[in-house]
DNA sequence: CGCGTGACTTGTA
DNA sequence: TTACAAGCCACGC
């Protein structure tokens, strides 16, 4: 068992996006929490909307420190609109992943890939000033 | 402090 | 369209 759930590396936060008071990994729930139920976000957003461009790969990594809780870690996939998670690792949740997300009517392609036009969730137009 | 690794992304061929 | 390389950041050794 690798020790993930510890991540407290504390870091500024855009203003106006989110508190300031979120832990690093906190800060991706928040956002992930966003995601309205039948859509999805992909890893590099949800670290650009919390503030960490160049930190997509964390995302991933926090969604599996918090499996199991009240954060919807299903609605999150790669750049590509597949899930990221190659089936047989950690507990086989890949299926997990995709079951929830079809009970939410989001629809796999053929190539296991869902259209990222049709269910990528945008929390908000891109600041108009 | 350096090196390898990872539920990633983007650019180039 | 797929395949490969570079960039990225935090963690563990």
């Amino acid at each position: 068992m690798r020790s993930v759930e510890k991540a407290p590396s504390r870091r500024a936060l855009p203003k106006g996006v989110l508190p300031p008071d979120l832990t690093e990994y906190e800060s991706y729930y928040a956002v992930i929490r966003w995601i309205p139920r039948g859509r999805v976000m992909t890893y590099g957003d949800v670290a650009r909307w919390a503030g960490r461009p160049n930190s997509a790969r964390r995302v991933g990594y926090a969604l599996f420190a918090v499996k199991g809780s009240s954060v919807p870690w299903w609605r999150v996939l790669n750049a590509r609109g597949e899930i990221s998670v190659r089936p047989g690792a950690f507990g086989d949740c890949e299926t997990e992943q995709r079951l929830r997300l079809q009970s939410e009517g989001v629809e796999f392609g053929p190539d296991d890939r869902v259209d990222l036009d049709r269910y990528l969730y945008r929390p908000r137009p891109r600041r108009a000033g």
